[in-house]
RNA sequence: GGCAGCGUAGCUCAGUGGUAGAGCAGGGGAAUCAUAAUCCCUUGGUCGGGGGUUCAAAUCCCUCCGCUGCUACCA
């Protein structure tokens, strides 16, 4: 088999403020320990993510900041690519859908689309405020609900009856914006994507998927074919976008731009040439998702449930109509949502934890770890801070924080801080080298899989049996009377502790290289390998002699005062 | 309204036809290297209700109830 390349893409972080933690773990989080875990493998890997920058809701959060909205999305981005690096998420690139690669290559497949004869331009009815001097997009037109009198239904859905609306139906419509009723409803020229020719493709691409990728997604797929695909706009009456070339219908589409979701899924092939220009690789991106030489590359995308129809039907149609060879995604991972004391996540409400916030009050390692533990991957999960405070404060500083110093500093008392060399490993080691050795392999199959919540089990259970075994070789014990084996049984100990730095580095990178640089200086490696040796060689890697670095408390415990006070800061219980 | 997912121990969740599981919390014990951490043992569930198929159902089918999400111009 020729060697495999891995390209991986978390779904864009939509421009409009630092995202809750809900969002982090369903794209971006998972995305990033699975990149870590491929690349702790040896495996070449590129790690691709942008911000998703384009369409009215951002001409609309500009306008409300007071800024432009090259301005604006250019702080934005700027923001949530620091607190994301603070996070951890270690992509190759963090790329800008409104960037010029996107330019080109949204325009490129819409060119493709049109002289494949995939799209057709229809007059559609848009509502026009004179007010405003523009088109609105249905949910900016509010006004009184035909079905059950609402008076602040929006033009898209009633809120209170949730029944699907056009803004025409509304009485005493009214803009979202200006709050003017001086509205109008004007013909406008829009560019049609004929999605319902794909069907049958789709169909055929989703059943060869049935059994690789998550019921989730491929239920939510064929419900959108099964519910009968209709055709989409691609473009909309707003001005920041990607415009539609002159070339594409004669003109009749100037001023017009393609709609955010038609360019947003290009901006992840936009963002690899961004990288490639960012560290002069020439047309190296290309290699990544087109035709022969993309042969290799296992393509992972990773996403919370909204975005499931845009990558199983939209970007697909959008790539197959190109009839170009792009690659399409092999294995699409859909995450439900969190929920915060069993509500939503709520911006404007100021419920939840949002990625700045969260990094105030703890290390992103907690976040982490206690995120991919509870991935919710079968179900919506919920975050409690009870629930929270208890797996950090039971996984990372009592079982695994503990070990490490438990072992540190007995060797640092009773064998002057130096990896002994005496005694032979006898009946207690073997027996967990050999449980280590089912373990390690299984907990990267796991990995491999993308199953975090039964990853991350399997990396607790193995610092479990780490504590076990100490518990049960008791070196304060055997010391009293037989310093070789006390010697050995702290050797494994500290190798134990080595091990589990290489193990965890995916989930907790920062406290993998702390526990690490306790037993050994890591230098300026940025990747700390996934075990490739036997473990009876990978737990007997340490010099007899080399001294270790004095202990330290690595994850302090969050108190109840702490639950007590976050939890009236951020919202608490109430729904 | 339609569709989808979920409903398993106090809590968070595994488990898709073969004698009900894990972690946490609770109870008992051991140990004293360690952040009062660790280790061992243990209590605890008619698997949302009802009906059906089967030698056998948490698992398949029907139905009812509850929760959550989606419903295409927010992204």
């Amino acid at each position: 088999m020729s060697k495999r390349r891995v390209l991986i893409t978390s779904a864009l972080p939509y421009i409009n403020g630092i995202k809750h933690l809900g969002n982090l773990v369903g794209s971006m989080l998972t995305a990033d320990v699975f990149a870590r875990f491929q690349r702790a493998r040896g495996v070449e890997t590129l790690f691709i993510c942008a911000t998703d920058e384009h369409g009215s809701t951002t001409e609309l959060a500009a306008l409300e900041a007071g800024q432009d909205v090259v301005t604006f999305c250019a702080e934005q981005h700027a923001a949530q690519a620091d607190v994301c690096r603070r996070f951890g998420l270690s992509w190759n690139h963090f790329g800008r859908s409104s960037n010029r690669p996107n330019h080109e290559l949204t325009q490129h497949f819409a060119r493709q689309l049109w002289k494949n004869g995939h799209l057709e331009i229809r007059s559609t009815k848009q509502v026009y405020s004179n007010a405003d001097g523009r088109f609105l997009p249905d949910r900016y037109v509010i006004g009184t609900c035909p079905h059950c009198g609402y008076p602040s239904a929006r033009g898209d859905q009633c809120e209170n009856c949730t029944r699907v609306l056009d803004p025409a139906d509304l009485i005493a419509p009214r803009s979202a914006i200006s709050g003017s009723s001086d509205l109008e409803i004007r013909d406008s020229t829009h560019l049609f994507l004929k999605q319902s020719q794909f069907v049958p493709q789709l169909r055929e691409w989703i059943a060869s998927h049935k059994n690789d990728w998550p019921l989730l997604v491929t239920s939510i797929a064929n419900k959108w074919l099964d519910e009968g695909l209709h055709d989409r706009g691609i473009t909309r009456d707003v001005e920041w976008g990607v415009p539609v070339p002159d070339d594409i219908g004669d003109g009749q589409l100037k001023g017009k731009v393609f709609y955010v979701w038609f360019d947003a899924p290009i901006e992840y092939i936009g963002a690899t040439w961004e990288w490639a220009e960012a560290n002069n690789r020439g047309n190296e991106w290309k290699s990544w998702w087109f035709g022969e030489e993309a042969r290799d590359v296992a393509y992972f995308q990773f996403m919370g449930k909204d975005n499931i129809p845009f990558h199983t039907v939209g970007f697909p149609v959008t790539v197959m109509g190109s009839d170009e060879p792009w690659k399409l995604v092999d294995q699409l991972k859909g995450f439900n949502y969190i929920n915060y004391y069993g509500g939503k996540f709520s911006t404007s409400q100021k419920r939840g934890v949002f990625m700045d916030t969260a990094l105030e009050i703890l290390p992103a390692d907690y976040w982490r770890y206690y995120l991919i533990a509870n991935a919710p991957e079968g179900s919506d999960s919920n975050f409690t801070w009870e629930h929270f405070a208890g797996v950090v404060n039971k996984d990372l500083a009592d079982v695994l924080g503990n070990f490490v110093n438990r072992i540190t500093r007995f060797c640092a008392s009773r064998f002057d801080g130096r990896v002994p060399g005496e005694g032979a490993y006898g009946e207690d080691e073997h027996a967990l080298i050999a449980e280590l050795g089912k373990r390690v392999p299984a907990c990267a199959e796991l990995f491999e899989r993308a199953e975090f919540r039964k990853a991350a089990a399997e990396l607790r259970a193995i610092w479990v049996a780490g504590n076990e075994y100490l518990t049960h070789a008791a070196p304060w014990t055997t010391i009293k009377t037989d310093r070789d084996r006390a010697a050995a049984s702290v050797r494994l100990g500290l190798n134990l502790v080595h091990i589990f730095s290489h193990l965890a580095w995916p989930v907790i990178p920062a406290m993998a290289r702390q526990i690490h640089e306790t037993i050994q200086p890591l230098g300026d490696r940025v990747t700390i390998p996934w075990p490739s040796g036997s473990l009876d060689e990978e737990l007997d890697q340490l010099e007899a002699g080399q001294p270790i670095r004095s202990p330290q408390v690595l994850f302090a415990k969050i108190t109840d005062e702490q639950i007590m006070e976050w939890t009236a800061r951020f919202g608490g219980t109430e729904t």
